[in-house]
DNA sequence: TTGAAAGCGCTAACAA
DNA sequence: TTGTTAGCGCTTTCAA
């Protein structure tokens, strides 16, 4: 008995129209277009019927159509680098929030740190016309979207730069950050701090470096390149690099960790061993506090909210030149970041 | 100089459309269509043409329209509870790897646990018309969804079933997976063993505690009232519970947390006590390892990986009758559960 | 190989 | 208050 609706080509699955719904309500097309809508002028009793009629016939307005005729899609598209991060999570709800307080819908996607990937992404998006984009750059390179951004397709990029365009940003303060952990490091007495971080191509890893670079200047100290591993994130090698800072000839007592990864892989090495090495590590990681591990901690949520905020301030019409925005970042101690050199 | 674009209406922000391309390239409409879809038919030489105009004009084919016309938006919808519950995270990832292996873009929203807000999100979703749905219920009733199920919108619930409806499902084994937890507390020599979890309207919640249920009769205890607390789950509810289960009237030997954020609590405050109390919890945690805790895992990227494979089965025509996949749990020891009675 | 016409479902503009 | 017409940008159909 069941009929497998076969029909011809569109029809979504066969569902109702406006027209069908006019059809069956005695009433002109338009009409059930201002009860959908719930614009003005239709007395109650139309309005009863048209309603009737939605309800017999199930009639859910097709959004598309709406879209090709209004021009606006009331959403907006969201590239990150991996939705399974945990620390784009907040950033991602946040941006959801944003959106839902302006009546638009977000669609996202991981650009998996792959700049073709992430330009495939992005210009999918611009075909699905949403309003606004909010990236977090896996490129260097976003010229492709110049024609976008000039066609109206708001734009903001978040925790990277946008490569070879003018466009707002919104960062954490990178630099800023990283040079208040080292400097924390400094303040408790250690003079021989390693550094290990993301590939210098990645725009926070080269700021966090030069946050580094500049505590151990204020501070009057001299580094020693053995001390500074770049490029270094994935786990052996991570650990590879405690062993070399720790065993090597010119040994350090205190190590800062370049990102939540690093973090995680020397907090694993450093307890298997008995020396009492000082560890700050920037981003916060959860159950960090149980662990006590001293962080350097972005707010990821801001992030999202500043950048889906920047984001539809340009939908409502700002024109003003686009801006950087930098937000702070804020040092938790929690004992690994306070132990005394040896 | 700057021109800003003030128009009349629709136009997004002033594109070309296939129509200025033909124009441009002295083709027709259907030609230049034939050409961005890659169709055959079209000299070389022609083609070439077109392609010029394109580039010259940043032409991007409006997907909207194409939408319309072809009645697939290559677009699939994910609710679930929460953007930035890590839990979800691999999820999320796992669903976006398979929409995109089948070409399709993932527009996904946050129910924030409250029913009404899942279905004001849902049915945005099915006004887009994404092809698909993949739902975390937040409600227990889902017949607002029938008309669109009826209209041919696919949709899997995954984590928790669906409401009086009859609809594909995917779940991790939470009744085997607690079960399991408990009997290893039994069999490491537990007689006295608390349950902490969710309220009991969640399913989840419910299947765990009667995996608990199962595993004390099966090892021949009796299950002290006082022993479970239910509906607890914000922290200092849980440090409150907890606190009753070790220093009430019958204490136990030994916890087993019903969720990942009773487990995070329960671990912070046994670490502040001297009392050596076994803790298996339910879900896995990030750093979990490092912490020495015992958990059972649920493969969440799997949970999502198989409902988008079911979803997509569907929308390639699969007609068998919905049906519900359990996926395994995994116990890992860590240490937190192997701790013996006092 | 190419193109003209019709129409997807809706909203804007205007008319009744 | 209500309805009619045109058209958003595209694909489909069918004819040239």
């Amino acid at each position: 008995m069941d009929r497998t609706a076969s029909h011809s080509e569109p029809r979504y699955g066969n569902r109702p129209t406006m027209k069908d719904v006019a059809a069956r309500a005695g009433v002109g097309l338009k009409t059930v277009s201002r009860v959908v809508n719930g614009e003005a002028g239709v007395t109650p009793d139309t309005e009863r019927r048209v309603q009737e009629a939605i309800e017999a016939l199930g009639f859910r307005r097709n959004d598309s159509a709406r879209v090709l005729r209004k021009g606006r899609t009331a959403s907006i598209g969201l590239v990150l680098e991996d939705l399974a991060d945990p620390f784009y999570g907040p950033l991602n709800r946040a941006v959801e929030e944003v959106a839902r307080a302006h009546g638009a819908l977000l669609i996202n996607g991981s650009s998996a740190e792959d700049p073709e990937r992430e330009q495939e992404l992005v210009l999918a998006l611009c075909a699905r016309r949403v309003d606004g984009l909010i990236v977090i750059p896996a490129g260097d390179d976003h010229r492709y979207l110049e024609p976008e951004i000039a066609a109206g397709v708001a734009t903001v990029f978040v925790d990277r730069p946008a490569g070879k365009i003018d466009a707002d940003m919104v960062f954490s303060d990178n630099f800023g950050g990283a040079r208040d952990g080292v400097a924390h490091l400094i303040a408790g007495g250690h003079r021989r701090i390693g550094f290990i971080g993301d590939q210098p191509r990645i725009h926070t890893a080269t700021e966090r470096l030069r946050g580094y670079h500049a505590a151990m200047a204020d501070g009057g100290l001299e580094v020693n390149d053995a001390w500074v591993s770049l490029g270094v994130t994935e786990a052996e090698r991570v650990r590879g690099a405690v062993e070399t800072l720790l065993d090597g000839e010119s040994p350090v007592t205190a190590i800062f960790a370049g990102n939540n990864r690093v973090t995680v892989t020397a907090v694993r090495v450093l307890a298997e061993r008995e020396q009492a090495v000082a560890l700050v590590g920037f981003d916060d990681i959860e159950l960090a506090d149980l662990l006590g591990i001293t962080v350097i901690a972005q707010d990821s949520a801001a992030l999202g909210r500043t950048a889906a905020e920047t984001l539809f301030r340009r939908l409502d019409g700002a024109n003003d030149a686009p801006a950087q925005k930098v937000l702070p970042t804020r040092l938790i101690a929690r004992g690994s970041g306070e132990i005394a050199p040896a």
